[in-house]
DNA sequence: GATTAACCGAGACGGTACGTCGCGTCTTTTG
DNA sequence: CAAAAGACGCGACGTACCGTCTCGGTTAATC
């Protein structure tokens, strides 16, 4: 839920304080002890001016943690696919090592999954960082790297396949290493033209 | 927290009636709406014999989906990778359609994972599939079907992973089509020699 | 507390909207359910204009029922005392049977008493329509209708407690039936010679 | 609105504690500065614990002073109707010119009003009074000392009326002066035949 | 078969956090 | 200069669910 106030004046640093709060509390303390009333502490501004902005809880970490991942995506340009897909694959990966990766992991798929704006977001940013990353496929097949026909999103997928994997399930250390065996499966795959459009 | 209590006599019978009334409340109203009350009044059971039993309602859940996931995978041999890929693929594809299934996936993924009794569990569950699967694997290479070197786990974390992220992330429909683009996928990837031994 | 603002002009105009919006409110809504806003909006101005010009809800409150009360009180003169007390009787209780009556009555009563400008107010009303009265009983005394002595203060307080009382304690009705008792108590009392001069 | 619950055991004691803090709160700080909160604290027991037993603050302070005013109504009985009215005067007045019986007079006129259960006890605890001390009046008839067909409500209704006027609205000091002459009054105009039946 | 220990039902309680309401204050913009 | 507009601090409200405790009553195993 995206707060419908103005972004200017005194209402954006108000907005800026709270949502740097509600990522700070997420980092410190956890998905499960996070509460209203530490975040608005915090930030230095009172409980309920927090509820004038966002409808509930779950909202205002949504909002936060979903402007914290309009965050830059590279856009390799390497030369060679290999490259190209190794460094997005190393992108992923560390983007979910630093702390602030790790509480939105924890908030995004593990704490507030249980409403439809979180399942949505988390939707969205995944298919943004696809979308954004897919000219490093097309560069690929325009320059004869991979076969024609080639579905650079099915490509990307099983890449971030992989390593969510490890992130969510096996608990494996998700480092270059994974990130590099994801980009060669991924690559193995599509050079065999098992990612071919439908 | 596994229940520390005789599992015989009349402890059983409330131990077995808490923890349908527990999965039977998952799959109704859902993680978030999930109260030790409502499961303790459903087993026609007091809320106090049910924390006599497990120490608080994370224990609780962990316990009753534990003991639910001790199911039966399968261990497919028609004769060509292509194929047992395929059953594997399919069978876990089906096992998170069900209702049940999706209310032990919000459980496990999206509730209560901030403890880790719960990540141990998630990581326990999926190793033993993995080893329980291996075999299809090894016999394969053992054909000559797929090359020597080809590490069974690998072949089916690859296969997994593309499963999994449509499950928890994209939302896409989790359906045979996708069970059998996963299984073509971790095919391709394997003759390319992609899932080789480190 | 009085609006010190200049009576005149635009602040005439703002001051009598809202007068009047608070006396509706009061009507409409009642004392618990009273709210600057809710008053504000009614008068077509904002919430800062009417805490401009006065300190709080209370005053508010307070400034516009004593505005309202600045009413005529009757000098009935037909003749006789029995006449005369009962019509003054009958005007009192009729005036707090209308719905701004009613609301009135709640404000000035059950609603802010307590603090000293509302107790002030009650005091200041009833002691006016009793001074206003008086001349009913001078001139009755006069015409040797009641003993020489009566204390008129003390006739009119017996004629008007026997009201109150229904008004604010029995909730009985209070109406012409009651207000003739009154009266005749009122009267009998003084013949009587119990409502002589200290 | 009466709490529902054991009147025995730990419940009673919960019970006692709140109301007398209640009562307490009420003394101190007056009906406008009340709050549950600090009830609760004075009494020793969590804010949680006074909702489970009281729908809300107005039921609380309903519940506390209607067992408070739940107490000995004297039946003087002097052999005089005179002496008896005036002890019934001076008891009645006496009764609200102590600290709690000032907090309550609040409570019961100028806090809690607006809503029927305050204005249902008001009319519960007069009635009860007057019922209570009827036999004076009877007895009075009997032995002669007022005419036949007095009724005793109506006598006491106008004791009673004298003295609350003073106590709700002039302000004037509620003494023994002022029971009184209230008796007086009543007695003048039972003795004039103005309180007969109807 | 009586006794005794373990367990269960019932229900209140302390506690934490939630989300809401209305008050009165303050700043910024507009006429 | 005053009013409109709108956010904010603040304090209290009433609610939900957690996990704990105490008290009887019942069941079931033991002597």
């Amino acid at each position: 839920m995206k707060s419908d106030r103005p972004v200017v004046g005194r209402g954006a640093k108000v907005r800026a304080a709270v949502h740097a709060a509600t990522l700070a509390e997420l980092v410190d303390k956890g998905y499960a002890a996070f509460s209203v009333d530490a975040v608005a502490q915090r930030a230095g501004v009172h409980k309920t001016t927090v509820y004038r902005r966002w409808k509930d809880r779950e909202s205002l970490i949504v909002d936060a943690v979903a402007e914290h991942m309009a965050m830059d995506i590279p856009d390799p340009d390497t030369g060679t696919v290999e490259a190209d897909l190794r460094a997005l694959a190393r992108s992923l990966a560390h983007s979910f090592t630093t702390p602030a990766g790790q509480a939105i992991l924890a908030a995004m798929f593990t704490g507030a999954a249980h409403l439809p704006e979180i399942a949505e977001a988390r939707r969205h940013v995944f298919h943004d960082r696809l979308r954004r990353a897919e000219p490093v496929v097309t560069r690929a097949v325009a320059r004869g790297e991979l076969p024609a026909g080639t579905d650079p999103a099915e490509l990307l997928k099983t890449l971030a396949a992989r390593i969510y994997l490890d992130l969510l399930i096996t608990g494996d250390p998700v480092d270059e290493a994974l990130a590099d065996k994801a980009a060669r499966i991924a690559l193995a795959a599509a050079h065999a033209g098992a990612l071919g459009h439908a």
